[in-house]
DNA sequence: ACAAATGATACTAGATATATATCATTAGTC
DNA sequence: GACTAATGATATATATCTAGTATCATTTGT
């Protein structure tokens, strides 16, 4: 039972990382040196990122990303759903028509709205309400300039 | 991002049957025929509730089960952590003293809330407040007699 | 003795999470 | 033009968890 895997946590942390640097572009390589994370996953994860539209890449030498939208535009839910696919932390066990009580199933019913609650939570957090919270930190030391243009 | 697991949905499938049957004793084989559940499967289930005393058990010709405990005082909390280990939502990605922000890393704290209010909902369910459902059919034309002795 | 039940325990298959590895392509710099 | 440092595309590997199976022993009513 876990919220978000470890795919959505990188790139949210790279993010935030890109959002709070103020370099034009940031590379794989100072994402790994900062964030502690394994680099053929980070690079993975990077290029996720720029092919769903949540960063630009610069090829080449000097290369490197930058975000693709605003901060308050890159929202959880679309970062969970890009590595996790649909946020539904509730299916019947019966998942075709076995099931001829899913209205009335009373499990069911309590854990939907558990579901709609978290879902609404969710939706309300961007990487830039992320940037917000008081101490930005992310890890290791990291001391970024937080806030440029959103 | 599943709430719960197949093994805790069987249970409480399971434990709700039992609690609503006239029946002092319900079999595994009841269970397979109303609830639609693999036998194996459902055999396994039952005896880890037996082990951890949500049922007692009865062996030999016309043994089955019966529930150990009153339905108000089975909580699903105590299901889910029987199968799915403790209910956290929201683990660091460094589990062991990389990450130095714990604290102030503001994803954590966000999905910490959330974590916590799911819990106390969580708290709240049991057999019997399952049971009071308005329709407390589970599956398959089950209409049993509800509400014996809470 | 037989049949119908549970107890204990070991094993297997499939899916998902967590990565790793490799080769191609691009672009700045000397 | 060669070198180097970057990303793009894609395939493969590993570990863990989920879901389910299988088998033999034990108990007990008829």
């Amino acid at each position: 039972m876990k919220l978000i895997t470890r795919d959505t946590d990188y790139a949210v942390r790279a993010l935030l990382y890109i959002a709070a640097s103020s370099n034009q572009l940031v590379t794989t390589t100072e994402l790994v040196e900062n964030l502690n994370m394994p680099r053929p996953f980070t690079r993975k994860i990077l290029q996720i990122l720029q092919k769903r539209g949540f960063l630009r890449s610069v090829k080449g030498n000097r290369g490197g990303f930058s975000l693709a939208r605003s901060p308050g535009k890159i929202y959880l839910q679309d970062l969970m759903r890009t590595f996790q696919g649909e946020i539904t932390m509730v299916e019947c066990v019966f998942r075709k028509k076995i099931c001829r009580n899913r209205k009335t199933c009373p499990l069911r019913r309590e854990l939907k709205n558990i579901e709609e609650y978290v879902i609404k939570k969710i939706d309300a957090i961007t990487i830039k309400s992320l940037l917000r919270q008081p101490r930005t930190n992310i890890i290791g030391g990291h001391h970024g300039h937080v806030l440029s243009s959103m």
